[in-house]
DNA sequence: ATAAGCTTGTAAAACGTTTTACATCAATCT
DNA sequence: AGATTGATGTAAAACGTTTTACAAGCTTAT
């Protein structure tokens, strides 16, 4: 199997080398016989271009890294796939960019733009991966890069997200309109923005209905079921039993509605769980869970579209773009008598 | 933000170009003293090699490519993750071939390898992606790559994965055990190998003890809790029941005792239910789920340690590696009275 | 018949590295 | 002293494309 490159296949369709590059490149350029030529060459011999040698020549690799704390996060997962299914019909491939939360990997991540590995950046976290200088940025100072899920607090960079405090009080209040009054809380990362927000939210809902937001109902967790869980326990500690919990992701509801039960608690009879995100498992759990739906498939792609646009250099229309959430009452949640 | 490569740094450094790169990728090549002036100017202007130039000369990408039908499944997405991990530790990063099942998009990826975009594939499908003249395929046929999971039946292939026949038989044995003897199956994807290797475990399960298995309990199919829902839906129509279910994936688990629910039937009581995988929700289910746990990480690193190997030249110690499972007996099945 | 304008093809310079082969110099050996 | 060796630096050739600037030929307009 020896070397076969443009050379090569110039050689066979007996053209000069730019003459082939233009053939494929940029069919214009040459008349419609000799790119016949060229091509039946090329599929004669076997020719696949280096994309490699075409990436440093033109300085763009088609590559765009996605930047994720857990790829094995249902949520988080729905929403990677949406955005390589739209990079691949623009030509683009993904490289994992799975962090573990940790701020070095993020970093080493980014840093794929610099070294030319990446074109752009997605970004699911509510950090900036770069020592940056200044505070105040503008697109100019950065590779492309839009932020999903979370704001970096930089607001020249574009982001799609949902709008996590107006969610948080849907939730909220789909709960108070339950009859519920002492509503407990189980937080994802409290870095996070999202985690921020909706904690924020679900204080709007209450006070909104004039109702006391008791602070010790509210636990710090992670967005994961076993942070879910723990939370769960060292909520039941307490004497008294909040009727509903309000769970930062479905995840964490999972992982407390586990705990529940085996604590001897039923849901909703008992204590009402509500979570957020609805990931597939959300649907199909027992019981069904109530949760807020985020448009997973929505917001992947539009990130990866307005990643690609950035890199084509068209400016985003907007830098914040906040798609509709959704409350799905199911059953983990019920009326109070 | 002016152009910043090797050149420059020698300038500022005032040595060659071929020092700098010595100093980078050969230390021992070059005096301590020049090494030092190469990395206080590096430091000083701020220089990240540009990658794809380093891999143009050496042809090595430094990516390999993941190619599974969906990372939104729990399982899959547990092994890239498991895979990322390790090619991350070994200065690989991985392209996500998300291929939805379509062979076309498992050739797509796969010819990043000829394209020079990746140095290696991982594969989590059942069929080469590749149009191969010939039946015997040798190593050298092919570029590196290792399935996962699956086997292609082209045995060259070094291939990780569990011993699903034994692994269904074990979990046919753990139903009789129990006293059933009207056991249903789900199956997944047919074409797949993992389904067709349980398909005969669970067979050799009824007959090592001798029971009759009866072709109307087997249902097929493919991989999703939608799948399972279909399913189960199909085997309820029929008069009577079976007093088991062996789903073949723990998703197909949930998607079926979701509709086994529905129908007012109660797991484990009415009907046990086994699942296999283990994927993380499965021991927070409502009721927790009885499963064949496969160790995914210890797979997704395997795959990936076996694949740099290969790309760096090493040959496999084996073709086949069979990790082992473990019979997870939780709260979905039960002993029949 | 000359100029102007297309169309089509090509030579050659890039892109930013790595690596080979060679040059230089000092140290060590005979 | 001359030869050998080892350590260190460098020039220059790759790697496989894309793209610019130019050349050649042909058509059309004047």
């Amino acid at each position: 199997m020896e070397k076969i490159g443009i050379k090569e296949i110039a050689a066979e369709a007996g053209v000069s080398i730019a003459t082939v590059s233009h053939a494929f490149r940029n069919p214009g350029r040459v008349s419609d016989e000799t790119r016949k030529k060229v091509l039946d060459a090329a599929k004669k011999i076997g020719y696949t271009p280096n994309r490699l040698a075409a990436s440093l020549r033109t300085s763009r690799s088609g590559n765009i890294v996605a930047i994720i704390p857990d790829v094995a996060d249902s949520h988080n997962a729905n929403i990677i796939r949406a955005i390589e299914k739209i990079a691949h019909s623009r030509g683009y491939s993904v490289l994992l960019g799975d962090t573990q939360g940790s701020e070095e990997r993020e970093r080493e991540f980014a840093a794929m733009t610099v070294s030319k590995q990446a074109d752009g950046i997605i970004l699911m976290s509510h950090r900036l991966p770069f020592e940056t200088g200044k505070d105040k940025l503008t697109l100019e100072d950065l590779p492309p890069i839009v932020s999903g899920c979370e704001f970096t607090g930089h607001d020249c960079i574009p982001t799609v997200a949902i709008d996590d405090v107006q969610a948080a009080m849907d939730a909220t209040m789909h709960l108070i309109t339950c009859g519920h009054k002492d509503i407990a809380v189980i937080t994802g990362d409290m870095d996070t923005t999202s985690s921020r927000d909706r904690l924020e939210g679900f204080r709007g809902g209450m006070s909104h209905s004039n109702l006391k937001c008791n602070e010790d109902r509210i636990i710090f967790a992670d967005y994961s079921m076993h942070g879910g869980e723990v939370a769960t326990k060292s909520l039941l500690l307490g004497k008294d039993r909040p009727t509903a919990i309000f769970c930062f992701s479905d995840e964490i509801a999972l992982g407390c509605m586990y705990t529940l039960r085996q604590h001897g608690f039923n849901v909703p009879d008992d204590i009402s769980v509500i979570g957020f995100d609805n990931i597939p498992v959300a649907k199909y759990f027992s019981p069904p869970l109530t949760t807020v739906a985020q448009p997973t498939e929505e917001i992947g792609a539009a990130c990866a579209t307005i990643l690609l646009d950035l890199i084509d250099g068209k400016e985003p229309e907007k830098l914040r773009n906040l798609l509709p959430h959704k409350l799905l009452i199911r059953e983990s949640t019920r009326q109070l008598a």
